[in-house]
RNA sequence: GGCCCCUUGGUCAAGCGGUUAAGACACCGGCCUUUCACGCCGGUAACAGGGGUUCGAGUCCCCUAGGGGUCACCA
């Protein structure tokens, strides 16, 4: 069972620039399962491999995290008892465990250079055979390996990996999961500059971060026996673990840029909200067994579990999530969506103060799904149409009576003192029963000569927008166009 | 290739030995409406295949197939 004031999860990205959506629904996991148990999250940088690892990178992983409002009790930027939680600064630490496993004779230096191991990888693979490192440094002496060194070697430290017995993962997702240990081979440990590798590193950070449930993507089940057999080596305890299964493409395989959006804040960028993106991604490979779709933070923390994560992998469906996005727009508050549309709006010259924006908002934020498309369906709330929409025109602009009927448009709106959007309806609606007309015979040719489109929101909270000089310029504007035809 | 994980409609996903096999997105009809969207009503569509176990299997076991992962001085 779970020890309520234990908890402790951890979040640990490599820094590659931006947060992809598998990572962070793996962050929503951990963050869920420590905030639902009281526990801590901490984030963790996992940048062991400096050619890899550029100052600034894990910048990306941080803003996307805070976008998406996931914070974390430890970690870069907001410190710990733990730290430092960057592994880059963390040498001093592996290199303490490294010196215990080799005191202890559970690892030894290794000097086969990368040539050597790659022939024989090679020599394997000619073979058919499975390749594992035969073990010649094994047994050098430590005097010879001191020796070694100091003439100038740079050997990698190799874990003593035990040749028979197995190792089962008790995974709280995918229960007793067994490795064999014969298939195991020593690996490294070390790099020759002194750095960690990924399985020795990692043990060290969770074991000394008290980190009490490793919540992590599927790829790192296939791991686990090694750290598990760092683990008993070093005598510390195992933590839980639990391997989310993967966020794959709609062909099936692994998520990358070629299929378009794959990390959070290209979402953002294209207008999707974080709490949007927060429920899609909970559903995807969580289910409460509730018939539910819309889930906030609390409902989610209120209902979320280890064992409503499946285990087969989830294909990411962006329609479903453009879908959710657009429940979600509909109900954030126009003041919060102008202050995101501010920036596109100027650089599209329409320009305005939020409050110019804030209507138009109102109107369209219920037909979208994404932000921006605001501003490109509602494009004739800031400039006149440049034309008519092609259908609409041989409709409404190209019928004998098509000309009469915009005349009376226009001068409805001459007649009105565009008091409210409900007024302009009865007005309207009026005038078409005095001519013995439909409604809509009107109302049609309006909204064609205003927007150029045939569908808008309602019409009289469009021209109520526009104002009473606008629609009579594009009313006018669109008679003449009917002359001309 | 070895090992590991996975397999219910196109996608997400409920089901945990007895159901007409939910629900959502998408799609197709219809209603509502000034148009669009929303909403509402209805529809098409699934247990990968084969063996067992059982009175009875989507549910348990085995095999096959397919997909994914992993086997680095990457993480």
């Amino acid at each position: 069972m779970i020890l309520v004031d234990k908890i402790r999860v951890r979040f640990a990205p490599s820094p590659t620039g931006t947060l992809h959506i598998g990572g962070a629904r793996t962050a929503l996991f951990n963050w869920l399962f420590a905030r639902k148990y009281n526990g801590k999250m901490i984030l963790r940088i996992e940048d062991s491999d400096v050619r890899r690892s550029r100052e600034d990178s894990a910048l990306g992983i941080i803003d996307g995290l805070r976008w998406l409002g996931l914070e974390w009790d430890e970690g870069p930027e907001a410190g710990g008892a733990f730290g430092p939680y960057r592994q880059s600064e963390r040498l001093h630490i592996y290199s303490q465990y490294l010196r215990q496993l080799l005191e202890q004779d559970q690892a030894y230096y290794c000097f086969c250079t990368a040539e050597q191991l790659a022939a024989e990888r090679e020599a394997a693979r000619q073979s058919k055979k499975d390749y594992k490192y035969g073990g010649h440094c094994r047994h050098i002496s430590k005097s010879e390996a001191k020796e070694r060194i100091r003439n100038g070697e740079r050997p990698v430290i190799r874990f003593k990996a035990p040749a028979l017995g197995k190792v089962v993962v008790n995974d709280l997702i995918r229960g007793e999961v067994e490795f064999d240990n014969r298939l195991l081979d020593d690996f490294i440990l070390a790099k020759s500059d002194g750095g960690p590798t990924y399985n020795f590193a990692v043990v060290v950070d969770d074991h000394c971060m008290a980190i009490s449930h490793v919540i992590r993507a599927e790829e790192h089940l296939s791991n686990t026996p090694k750290q598990i057999l760092l683990y008993q080596a070093l005598g510390w305890s195992i933590p839980q673990f639990a391997h989310v299964s993967m966020i794959l493409a709609p062909d099936r395989s692994k998520l990358s840029k070629r299929h378009g959006a794959t990390s959070v804040q290209e979402f953002r960028d294209a207008g999707y909200l974080p709490e949007a993106l927060i429920n899609y991604l909970a559903l995807l490979g969580w289910s409460s067994k509730e018939d539910r779709d819309f889930w906030n933070r609390e409902e989610l923390l209120e209902r979320f579990t280890l064992d409503g994560i499946s285990r087969s992998p989830a294909i990411y469906d962006m329609e479903k999530m453009s879908w959710m996005n657009g429940h979600y727009l509909a109900q954030a508050a126009p003041e919060r969506i102008a202050g995101l549309l501010l920036q596109d709006a100027e650089k599209k010259g329409y320009l305005g103060s939020t409050e110019q924006l804030i209507p138009v908002i109102e109107l369209l934020k219920t037909r979208v799904r994404t932000v921006p498309a605001i501003l490109e369906e509602g494009a004739y709330f800031f400039e006149a149409p440049a034309e008519y929409n092609e259908k609409g025109s041989r409709k409404y602009f190209g019928q004998e009576d098509s000309l009469k009927l915009l005349e009376e448009c226009l001068s409805l709106c001459q007649a009105s003192d565009f008091e409210s959007a409900e007024k302009l309806e009865q007005e309207l609606r009026q005038r078409a029963s005095d001519l013995k007309l439909k409604a809509a015979n009107l109302i049609h040719p309006i909204r064609l000569a205003i927007s150029g489109r045939t569908a808008t929101p309602g019409l009289f909270e469009v021209m109520m927008i526009l104002g009473k000089s606008e629609c009579i310029e594009r009313i006018s504007k669109a008679i003449l166009y009917v002359k001309s035809l």
